[in-house]
DNA sequence: TTTATATATCGTAATATAACGATATATAAA
DNA sequence: TTTATATATCGTTATATTACGATATATAAA
C-alpha cells in the first residue's frame, strides 16, 4: 500500500505531472525544469525528489548537472503503469501543450552560466 | 488537469483505497464502510464525497440507506481507467485482503438499529 | 405529527504539503 | 587552492487535508 500512495500522491500535484510530460519528451536537467515552470530551484528539486522516491523519475549525474529522465518502472510496478498511462494522458491538456511546444527553446546551455 | 488532479487526490488517501477495493467486491451502504474501517459517521462520508466527486464511485438512495458502488467510469476518463487498474492492483496487500475478508460479516442488518 | 435513524454538512484542531530564501555540498574552471 | 556554478537540504510560512463532534436534513416508523 505504501509504494503504491507514494506514486498516487508523487502524481496528485499539477506541476510534478507537468514534469513527467516534460520528461516522456526528453531528459533534463534541474535548471531547465525550473526555468520551464519558473520556480524557485529549491522547489524544482523538491519536486523531483518526490517524484524519484517514487520510482517515477530516476537521475544521473553529469559533471554539475543532474539529469533527470522518466524510470523504466522497476522500482514500483504502480509507477511503471501509471508511467505507461502517462504516455497518452493529458496531451491535451492545454497547459502541457504549451509546456512541451517552449521545450524546445528551453536548453541547458543558455540557461545556465557556463 | 484538473479531473486528473481530483482523480489522483482522491486515491491518495489509504482509507479511499481501501473503500474502491470493498466497493469492488460489492455495493455498500455509508454504515457498512463506516464499520469496516472504524471510522467516525462524518469523517466516512466525507471520503465517500471525494470519491464520488472524482468520479471514481456513485451513489443511490434506497430509503434511509445510500448505497454506494464503483462508478461505470462516464465522468472521468482518468477515473474509469484507475477504476480499471485497481481490479488487480493491491489484492496482495495484507490490510486490503483482511478487510475484504471482513466484509460478509458486515451487514446493515446487523449494523444499523432497525 | 412525533420520534428515530441514516446520511450530509459545518466548524475546528492536528497534521501534511508546497512554496520560498538561506545555506550546504559537489564539481569544474581559473 | 580559490572561485563559480548546479543541485540538495534546512527552516519557515501559507495553505490543504484529515479527523472529529455537533448539528442539519431526509425518510421511515410509531
Amino acid at each position: 500500500m505504501k509504494s503504491f500512495i507514494k506514486a498516487m500522491k508523487a502524481l496528485s500535484d499539477p506541476s510534478r505531472v507537468k514534469i513527467m510530460k516534460m520528461l516522456q519528451n526528453r531528459m533534463m536537467c534541474v535548471c531547465e525544469i525550473q526555468a520551464a515552470l519558473q520556480f524557485a530551484q529549491s522547489t524544482t528539486s523538491k519536486h523531483l525528489q518526490i517524484l524519484e522516491e517514487a520510482g517515477l523519475i530516476s537521475s544521473k549525474k553529469d559533471g554539475l548537472w543532474v539529469n533527470y529522465m522518466v524510470a523504466d518502472g522497476n522500482e514500483s510496478p504502480y509507477a511503471a503503469s501509471l508511467i505507461g498511462s502517462l504516455k497518452h494522458w493529458l496531451d491535451a491538456d492545454t497547459e502541457v501543450q504549451a509546456l512541451i511546444e517552449r521545450l524546445p527553446d528551453i536548453n541547458r546551455e543558455n540557461i545556465c552560466k557556463r
